[in-house]
DNA sequence: GGATTGTGTATTTTT
DNA sequence: TACACAATCC
């Protein structure tokens, strides 16, 4: 601790904190664990920085991963030395790369206008490079070709520098093809993609071997956020640019990595040290935010890994309640579990944005959804459809990136028959040609060809009156104020229009949120501004604010935390998931391990887990057995809950435990599973449902089912029966859902 | 050119 | 099951 009076944004640093805030200069690798206060250290650190002087607001660079992390840096720093970060770097990865990449585009053969294309662009590029090839895109889809080719970025790799190892025989081996024939379209389009961001910086680099140097003098002070999902790509940026005054700290948990999927090297943080020799490590292990319990459950788990640091956190605060775990029948009973709870807390007087049901895939929220619904609990789903992704809103976009940027085909295609103006793929596919072999840009083939017999004559008028339009468009643009003119294009184009004649339920929604698009413009000088904006923040609009629960998945939960946590679906297979198995054994093994462990330690005061006996997987029902993970927790953190009337448990002979699910009424909701079933301390140390239990059944038994009736079994395959319902027809359903009749 | 039917597939997601 | 995409028909 200090002996010298201190400044007060440094009062109550813990001592590790403290050690982290004021270290010298040199490289600093700070290993802080959930919930220890790392952005608090890294914010302070860099006011520290600018306080003591050792670096002015235009000597530092800080890189986030995403705009949200970015915003909350701004606002955290400007509250510490209580003025403004102007001149400082700031932001994303992607959004220092296009800095970079817009100060000296030509160096590697862009010019400083570049687009910045979405994923919908990439996927369109990538399928015309398919089609150019000859390549069935139906057999190699474009989707995941392109996720070759992010991977190869991720790592650095122009077509060139792709080792022949790593080429492998998707899409006959012409993988490698394409990525050279996408960044050909790229550089003829005059676009990146966000990969190409930060690749081009490295070549940037390379060739420019003085640029580089100017910003290793600049950059005093070198800030990342979130170390642990660096890919090799940002890693060897980072590196580049640190070799001036090596002074870059770096803040990660490796316990906490979780996208290894979309190119995040753990690596990079394991191997600080070696990478940046004479760093100093410091590592952050108490813990403000979990009790006692919560603490030493996710630790048991997360021991387990391999390949980590190693910290051990720890808390003064209490034990607290111990994680709890609740088995049930299937996804309605964990529906109904988690709404039953949740409606406890709400009577408890806990507000409901204090909680937070958390799933390992996306779909799995559906089931909660439809609970929450019929309980009337509010609730919002994280994650989805973000706002910048949906339909009207890149079309919209759009219309903005063609007046602004009339060479950007990708744009231009996008609307050019949208709303329906009687321009076909004939139309397209002409004016495509005809630019290509023109080498301009279609929209300018367009103008070209309107007035010939070169296009087929339906869409011709329309086609005309389209450009005429945008001609006026782009001739008011430095005139009109932007929000104005925005308004003005949505409407003469006739896109307002057609989603005002559109009567389907989700017409409206789109006309509210091309009104938010409008107001959003309003916060930028200029259209070209905006679009910038825009090709960079992808992320939610406005947190809808309000008390409601917050649904959403491990992903997205990671960095923060609530009082009461739902871990939901603890089945192996589902989390586990195993197709990550399947794809990356052990490696990928540790990864879910890292994201059960993430999901823990967002708990405050209270951790629940769930699993269900039964889930339906691509629409069929099958037995599930407990994840891996729940064992794995320590016994002595950790305490089952059963329902009250499973008080005669069964013992399943194959497990030697305790089963809640008594043998008959299995189906969940008969009478032996009323809603009313309180929940009571458990004995048994596991509970493991055991597989849907086999009543016999033959071909011609009268048969009960809850939600068809009655029936008669006309076939039989394994658990799967084929049944002629009085009422409802013939339907294949499982065994265990089904009750013999006398 | 647009609506309709059929087929195949099926994590995690930010920029 | 459920959705997206493509071939097919009008």
């Amino acid at each position: 601790m200090p002996d010298t009076p201190a400044a007060p944004y440094l009062a109550g640093l813990n001592p590790e904190q403290y050690a982290a805030v004021t270290a010298e200069d040199g490289p600093l690798l700070i290993l802080a664990g959930a919930g220890t206060g790392k952005t608090r250290v890294l914010t302070t650190r860099l006011a520290h920085l600018l306080m003591t002087g050792r670096a002015r607001p235009f000597e530092v660079l800080a890189v986030t991963f995403t705009n949200k992390a970015a915003r909350e840096m701004v606002h955290r720093v400007e509250g510490l030395i209580g003025q403004s970060v102007q001149g400082m770097w700031l932001g994303t990865f992607h959004a220092m790369g296009t800095r970079f990449l817009r100060r000296h585009a030509e160096i590697v053969g862009l010019k400083p206008s570049f687009t910045i294309l979405d994923t919908d662009d990439q996927i369109r590029l990538v399928k015309q490079v398919l089609q150019a090839l000859e390549i069935d895109d139906k057999r190699w889809p474009a989707r995941a070709v392109l996720g070759i080719v992010q991977r190869w970025k991720d790592r650095g790799w122009t077509p060139d520098q792709v080792p022949p190892s790593e080429v492998g025989d998707f899409a006959g081996g012409k993988t490698l093809r394409i990525y050279s024939l996408y960044q050909e379209r790229l550089a003829t389009l005059n676009a990146c993609d966000f990969g190409d961001l930060l690749l081009h910086c490295l070549e940037l680099f390379k060739r420019a071997p003085d640029v580089l140097a100017q910003y290793q003098r600049r950059f005093r002070a070198i800030l990342v956020d979130e170390y642990q999902d660096t890919n090799v790509a940002q890693y060897l940026l980072l590196r580049l640019l640190a070799q001036g005054h090596r002074n870059i700290t770096c803040v990660g948990d490796d316990d906490q990595s979780i996208y290894s999927w979309r190119g995040a090297e753990v690596g990079n943080i394991l191997r600080f040290e070696e990478d940046f020799p004479g760093a100093e490590v410091v590592r952050l292990e108490r813990n403000y935010r979990s009790t006692g319990h919560i603490l030493g459950a996710a630790a048991g788990l997360i021991a387990r890994n391999r390949a980590r640091h190693g910290k051990t956190l720890w808390t003064e605060d209490v034990d607290g309640e111990k994680v709890r775990v609740a088995s049930l029948w299937d996804e309605h009973e964990e529906a109904i579990f988690v709404g039953d709870e949740l409606e406890a807390l709400q009577r408890a007087k806990k507000r409901l944005c204090d909680t937070a049901v958390l799933v390992r895939a996306g779909h799995q929220t559906r089931a909660f959804e439809e609970r929450f619904i019929q309980l009337g609990l509010p609730y919002r789903v994280i994650g989805g459809l973000r706002f910048y992704e949906r339909a009207e809103i890149r079309d919209a976009v759009a219309y903005l990136r063609v007046v602004v940027q009339p060479d950007d085909d990708l744009a231009f295609e996008r609307i050019v028959n949208t709303p329906k103006r009687g321009i076909g793929e004939t139309t397209v596919v002409a004016l495509r040609k005809a630019a290509r072999a023109a080498g301009r840009s279609m929209l300018s083939a367009a103008e070209e060809l309107v007035g010939t017999d070169e296009l087929p004559t339906r869409g011709r008028r329309q086609l005309a009156d389209l450009l005429a339009a945008f001609a006026r468009w782009r001739d008011e643009l430095p005139r009109r104020a932007p929000r104005d003119l925005v308004e003005a294009i949505l409407d003469e184009s006739g896109y307002v229009g057609m989603w005002q004649a559109d009567k389907t339920p989700e017409a409206q929604g789109r006309l509210e949120n091309l009104k938010e698009l409008v107001k959003a413009i309003e916060e930028f000088e200029s259209l070209p501004a905006f679009l910038e904006h825009v090709g960079l923040v992808m992320d939610n609009a406005a947190d809808a604010d309000g008390d409601m629960v917050t649904l959403m998945t491990l992903h997205a939960a990671k960095g923060l935390e609530y009082d009461y946590v739902f871990l939901t679906g603890w089945e192996e297979g589902l989390f586990p998931n195993q197709r990550a198995l399947d794809e990356g054994g052990t490696k990928a093994l540790e990864e879910e391990r890292r994201l059960a462990y993430v999901g823990i330690t967002r708990a405050k005061k209270r951790c629940t887990i769930t699993y269900a006996a039964n889930r339906r997987i691509f629409g069929q029902w099958g037995a599930a057995l407990p994840s891996r993970f729940v064992e794995e927790l320590p016994p002595e953190h950790i305490h089952h809950l059963l329902r009250s009337n499973a008080s005669r448990p069964d013992v399943d002979p194959t497990f030697g435990v305790t089963s809640l699910f008594p043998t008959g009424k299995m189906t969940g909701r008969g009478p032996g599973f009323e809603r009313a079933g309180k929940l009571i301390e458990g004995k048994a140390e596991l509970v493991r449902p055991r597989p849907a239990p086999t009543v016999a059944f033959a071909k011609g038994d009268r048969v009960f089912h809850d939600k068809f009736g009655p029936g008669t079994v006309e076939a039989l395959e394994g658990e799967k029966l084929t049944i002629a319902f009085d009422k409802s027809g013939v339907k294949k359903v499982m065994a265990s859902f089904l009750e013999k009749k006398a």
